[in-house]
DNA sequence: CCTTGCTTTAGATCCTGTCCAAGGTAGGGT
DNA sequence: ACCCTACCTTGGACAGGATCTAAAGCAAGG
């Protein structure tokens, strides 16, 4: 994820402890934290890191299309550092747990003109759920 | 309408003037209103009628299958009382509306079992995003 | 009718996320 | 190396959505 901070420094974006540590914490795979999670391993390293900069980060992280937002149900909304490839989710309906998947078919194309209304579709988001191994005893 | 709360009579459903007008408030197509919005609009026909009795109908229809709860990003759940036949939705990025669509393809088959993890999927929710003819100006 | 257990109600409370004003600091300019 | 200043961080207030509570109300079976 350093890149991506030499990126967005390159951009314009200052380059502060806070930023490093959130940056950090959301480098990996199947990474979906939510804000406040984001938050409490970030404290581990920066216990002074507060929950607006954590949240001030994120929505620009966001806005800059380098961290996807997904937003589950009535629950806080998590975090996935993975924007750069297109793709969907699996969800768990008992744990919660949540796992990147790329469907075959062309979803945008499985609806076809006559069910668009008028409108420009732009995007899809497709939530797949079900129970997770570790569940499923 | 009248037909699912003599249904949910039957199996113990107490019959008040409350649950009817909120039944009645959400009768029709393409209704997918926020809760707060049935409370304004059951406030019409009974104006004594409390937010929390709305919340408590609709958490209860939700639950015996009746009515669907739709999230919406950050912003409040839409109630939608085509729940019998499944079906997915198309949601204007600027103004909120939203629409019933069906798309063409089976979605569920789409993921591939190499992309299942395990997992024991059973439902699929997809989220088309756009702009509406009325926004599109 | 009565009774009883389910319902309703107002308001408190919780959770997620945003806003604010005050103080701090990255990093370009000198 | 040191300043400056525009940008950043902070804690706490705030807001919207939704749930919870305890007291009062009422549907409906007996
Ligand atoms: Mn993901
Ligand atoms: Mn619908
Ligand atoms: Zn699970
Ligand atoms: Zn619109």
């Amino acid at each position: 994820m350093s890149d991506l901070l030499e990126r967005l420094r390159e951009r314009g974006w200052r380059l502060t402890a806070q930023r490093r540590v959130v940056a950090e914490v959301l480098d990996g795979d199947h990474v979906h934290l939510t804000a406040d999670e984001v938050h409490a391993r970030a404290a581990r390293r920066l216990p002074e890191i507060s929950r607006a900069t954590v949240y001030n980060t994120l929505r620009e992280l966001v806005h800059r299309g380098e961290v996807l937002e997904v937003s589950t149900d009535g629950r806080a909304k998590r975090y996935d550092p993975n924007a750069h490839r297109p793709h969907h989710h699996l969800l768990c309906s008992r744990c919660g747990s949540m796992r990147d998947v790329r469907p075959t078919g062309d979803l945008l194309a499985d609806l076809p003109p006559s069910q668009s209304f008028g409108f420009t579709v732009s995007e899809v988001e497709v939530t797949y759920r079900g129970v997770c191994p570790d569940c499923a005893g």
